[in-house]
DNA sequence: GACGATTCTGACAACGCTGTCTTTAGATAA
DNA sequence: TTATCTAAAGACAGCGTTGTCAGAATCGTC
C-alpha cells in the first residue's frame, strides 16, 4: 500500500478552485458562503478525505479547541470512567482532549502544574479530586483566566463552575434503608478527611439518624482513610465492641470490603450477622461474597456533563446546565432485616 | 492577583537580545551556541518562565513531538496503568501523548481511526489489546507510515515493534505451582478468543501439564469470554461434573471471581474444597475472600518500555531494548495442598 | 442606469515555533 | 596585511490554520 500523506486546506481549496479562506468558512460553518461553494467545497473535502490539522487550529486560534482533564491517580476505575465521558463528549463536538495526571504529593506541584499550562495553551481545565478541593490549585488556574468546571468540589465553588453529586442525599436514604431494615446500631466509617466531598457522605448519614431520632454514638464512628487496610482496622475496633454495630455503612467500597474480610475473619456471616453498605460502586463490590449494597455514581455522565458545561461556557452559550448529577443505590446482598 | 500570560520565544529573544533562533538552539540543545550566550539565554527563560508551546513546535518540526495511545475500553485497570507508564516516560523526554479510545465494534472504525490520524499530526503510536491484534488496524497505520509499537500483540510482528510479556511462561510456572501442590485434575478457563495474547496462557498451561505427563482432558477446558458472568457459567459446568476438578485456572481475574461465587453458592469452601487461581492481579483480588492467586503483569513498565522503544525509534537511537516483560505470580490464599 | 447596501470571496498577516540559508566576527594561515 | 576558514548568530520562509480587512459581485431602489 502506498504510503498515505494528509491532505491540507490548500489541497482542498485548489480543488474546489477556491481560496483556503473559504474552505476555512466552510469548516467551521461560517456565515456567507453561498449553497454553491459550500457544495463544491464538502466535495473536495470528502475526495482528498481531509481532516483539518488540530493543532495548526489552535496555533490560528484565539481560542483553542483543546481542553484538559486534571486528576491525581487514586482510583483507576473513577479516572478512567470521567475521562470516558469526557473524551465521548469532546469527540463529538470536536474538542481535543489532554490528559495530565498530577501527582498530588509531589514537591512543587504547583510549578509542574504551572508548566503544564504555559506549555499547552488550553481553552479550559476539567478538575477532580482531590484537586478540586485544593485552593491553591485553583488559585493557579485562576490566575491564568482559565474557564474550569470543579468535578466534586467540596469547596464552595460557583454553580456554574461546578459539577457535583447528591452525595449528601443519597447517603441519607442509604441510611435511611438501613434504619427501614431494622437497624438502629449503625457504625459510619468516615473517608480520607482531604476529600472534601466524602464528608457530605457522613453529612447524609447525619441527616438521616437524627431525623429518625437516633442518636448517633460517636464511639462508632470510624476515620478511615479510604484504603482496604483502613477499613479493615476500622472494622477490628468496630466488631470488638461489646456492643457491636448491626450495620457498617462505609464512605467507600475499599473500606466496605476491608469489614467484610474482618467480619468474615472474626467468623461473623454477612448480612445475617452483619450488614455491611459502600459507596462507589467499584467492580469488585459485584464480585465480592456478598455482593455489596452500595451507590453508583453515575461517572460517565459526570465526565460528560463536565466536559459540556465546560465548553458551552468557552462558547458562550448562557445555557445553565444542571449541576447536580444524581446517584443511585444499587441494592445487593450485604444488608439483611432485623428486628 | 494579576492573569498572567504565558511568553513566547519572542519575549524570551527580546528580554536575551538574541534572535529567537538562538533561543530555540538553546531550548532544543543544538550546537554552535557560545556558552556565555546559553547563559544570557536560559536567565531570560528562567525569568519569564518561559514554556515553549508544544504545538507550535509540532507544526514547526518535521516529526512532532507527539505520541498517541490507542485504547479500548474493556477494562479501566489495564489501561490506566499502562496510561499511567506512558504519561510517565514521555513526561520526562518531553513528548506529549493523546489517549484515543477507538469502540472496537462501532462501525466505520478504521474510517474513525483514520480521521484521528489524520487530524492530530502524531509522531507514533502506542497500541494495545485488542488493537495489537488486529490486522487491518495494522495495515492502516502502515499505509500512514507511522512507527508503532505494539503492546502484547499475539501477531507475528517483529520484536522491534513489539512489547510482550511472558504470559506463557508464567503460566506454566503458576499451572506447576498447582501440580507442586498435588494437583492432577486441573481444569482451565480460557479467555474471549480474539485476544491473541490470552491464548498464551493456555499453552502454558499445556506445557506445563505435558511436562508433568497429566494429560489433559478436554471437558476441563472451559471456553470463557472474560467476563464475571462467562466464570460464572463455565464453573456451573466444571462443578456439576461428577469428577470435579481439585483446581481451577482461569485466564483471567474476572472469570476467576466467578468461579469463586459459584463455588461459594455450591457450598464448596475455597481453598480446601477447590484451588482457584487467576491472571491479571486486578485491584479487587486482593478484595475477595479468599484473596485470589494469581499473576501480575507489571503493566506501569509495559507502558513505559512502549513508551521508551518508540520514542528511541523515532529518534533513531538504535539501541535494542529488551521486548519481553517479566509477569510475577502474586501467592495469596486461594490455593491448598492435596494428596 | 446609477447608487448604496448586502452578500460573498480572497489576499495577507498572524499564531509560535523550527529549518535553511546567509551574514558576521573572530581565528588562522599565507 | 589580506585571504580563508569556521564558529556563532541572525533573517526569513514555512508549518496549516484563522482573523482582519479589502475587493468583487449581486441585489434592490429610485
Amino acid at each position: 500500500m502506498s504510503i498515505k500523506k494528509a491532505s491540507t486546506i490548500q489541497d482542498v481549496a485548489n480543488k474546489a478552485k477556491v481560496s483556503i479562506k473559504t474552505v476555512s468558512r466552510v469548516i467551521n460553518n461560517e456565515p456567507n458562503v453561498s449553497l454553491e461553494t459550500v457544495k463544491k467545497v464538502e466535495t473536495a473535502i470528502d475526495l482528498l478525505d481531509y481532516q483539518p490539522n488540530a493543532f495548526a487550529q489552535s496555533l490560528a486560534r484565539s481560542k483553542p479547541k483543546i481542553i484538559s482533564l486534571i486528576y491525581d491517580t487514586p482510583s483507576p476505575n473513577y479516572i478512567s470512567h470521567i475521562m470516558e465521558g469526557v473524551l465521548a463528549y469532546c469527540y463529538k463536538v470536536d474538542y481535543e482532549v489532554i490528559i495530565h495526571p498530577l501527582r498530588f504529593n509531589e514537591v512543587g506541584l504547583m510549578r509542574s502544574a504551572e508548566k503544564f499550562i504555559k506549555k499547552s495553551r488550553l481553552a479550559g481545565l476539567i478538575v477532580t479530586p482531590p484537586y478540586s478541593d485544593n485552593v491553591e490549585f485553583i488559585k493557579l488556574i485562576e490566575s491564568f483566566d482559565l474557564p474550569k468546571v470543579l468535578i466534586s468540589s467540596g469547596l464552595n465553588i460557583s454553580e456554574e463552575d461546578s459539577i457535583k453529586t447528591n452525595d449528601r442525599e443519597v447517603s441519607m436514604q442509604m441510611t435511611d434503608y438501613l434504619i427501614s431494615n431494622g437497624h438502629k446500631r449503625i457504625a459510619f466509617i468516615k473517608g480520607h478527611p482531604t476529600h472534601l466531598c466524602i464528608n457530605d457522605r457522613f453529612k447524609g448519614y447525619q441527616d438521616a439518624m437524627n431525623r429518625a431520632g437516633i442518636e448517633i454514638d460517636n464511639s462508632i464512628v470510624e476515620n478511615g482513610l479510604n484504603s482496604l487496610s483502613s477499613g479493615e482496622q476500622c472494622a477490628e475496633r468496630l466488631l470488638s465492641l461489646k456492643e457491636r454495630p448491626t450495620a457498617i455503612f462505609s464512605s467507600n467500597d475499599e473500606m466496605a470490603a476491608g469489614v467484610i474480610k474482618v467480619a468474615y475473619r472474626n467468623g461473623l456471616n454477612i448480612p445475617s450477622d452483619l450488614s455491611v453498605v459502600g459507596f462507589d460502586d467499584s467492580p469488585m463490590t459485584a464480585m465480592i461474597t456478598p455482593p455489596l449494597t452500595t451507590v453508583k455514581q453515575p461517572l460517565d455522565a459526570i465526565g460528560e456533563k463536565s466536559a459540556e458545561k465546560l465548553i458551552d461556557k468557552l462558547e458562550n452559550k448562557e445555557l445553565v446546565r444542571e449541576s447536580v448529577i444524581n446517584s443511585n443505590i444499587i441494592y445487593r446482598d450485604s444488608v439483611k432485616k432485623i428486628n
